[in-house]
DNA sequence: CGGATAATGTTATTATATAACGTTTAAGGC
DNA sequence: GCCTTAAACGTTATATAATAACATTATCCG
């Protein structure tokens, strides 16, 4: 159970500490609400949502944590800090997420945009599915129909 | 300002008729709210969140619109119902977006998951940035600081 | 027609996020 | 240390987005 370590001691307050330290862990993304509503949390003395979200986004603004859009939930960052596109695969029947580099598809990608004359700050791919867990699963539950 | 035409007035009832023509009649993206407050969705007789969100969902499932996860917004899609990914481009200044197609990068993204062993449904891309007109502009406001 | 299915109406509620404003804390210059 | 300033924080209220629950009506098919 460390507390924040190391890149993340230097710059972190006690609030953005505590829900980083939330978030790595979960085994999936959070709500703010969800986070808030963490036993941990509650203790550490944070009570109003506006106290998770300033802390989500200062840490987003670090690169520490990123928004899932289609889940309105936030998930650590195990990649460390980086700038290149975020990618998600995500389980519709757990909720738990994989973050995947896309370095290459990005170029791809930001090049299409080019071609329609927009200039590109952020990319953000997010891909719904099964898990290799649920899908293992669901191909049990279909053979013992 | 054609009423449902072609291969809309087939199967659609007159409320996923009013929102689909409020989405077209927009030149952006239009949230459920949004929507809800257009005088001719009012007169049409919609006055409730629910009705509105029930068409989009319709529609979504006829492919007609598509939801914008970072805007919480809904778009009429304007490459006739496709199966492919789809692909926004979202401008942060004046909130226009630009459908594109994705249907080689989509393989090389579902290619991505599978290595992962993740069953991809759905593939999502919103790249955010300015569209050719706000960067024009911006460019002028910069020349003449 | 009669029965099933999908769509709708209505009200209330839940979930997600931000505004406004004052106070406290942290950081840096002198 | 002490002053200045900016960032972070606390608190309350409010805005925005989406769904639950349940009764009613339209549509389709045999
Ligand atoms: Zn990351
Ligand atoms: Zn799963
Ligand atoms: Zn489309
Ligand atoms: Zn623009």
């Amino acid at each position: 159970m460390a507390e924040p370590t190391a890149n993340e001691g230097q710059s972190l307050t006690r609030n953005q500490g505590a829900v980083l330290s939330a978030l790595k862990g979960a085994d999936k993304p959070l709500t703010a609400y969800d986070i808030l509503g963490l036993p941990k949390i509650r203790k550490a003395g944070l009570k109003a949502p506006l106290t998770i979200y300033r802390a989500l986004d200062k840490l987003m603004d670090q690169g520490l944590v990123h928004r899932i859009e289609s889940l309105n939930a936030f998930v650590h960052c195990d990649h460390g800090p980086h700038d290149h596109a975020t990618g998600f695969l995500i389980c519709s029947d757990c909720g738990r997420t994989l973050e995947v580099h896309l370095d290459d598809c990005e170029d791809h990608l930001a090049g299409r945009a080019r071609e329609q004359g927009f200039a590109v700050d952020a990319v953000k791919v997010e891909m719904t599915g099964r898990c290799p867990d649920c899908a293992a699963a669901e191909a049990a539950r279909s053979r013992t129909s």
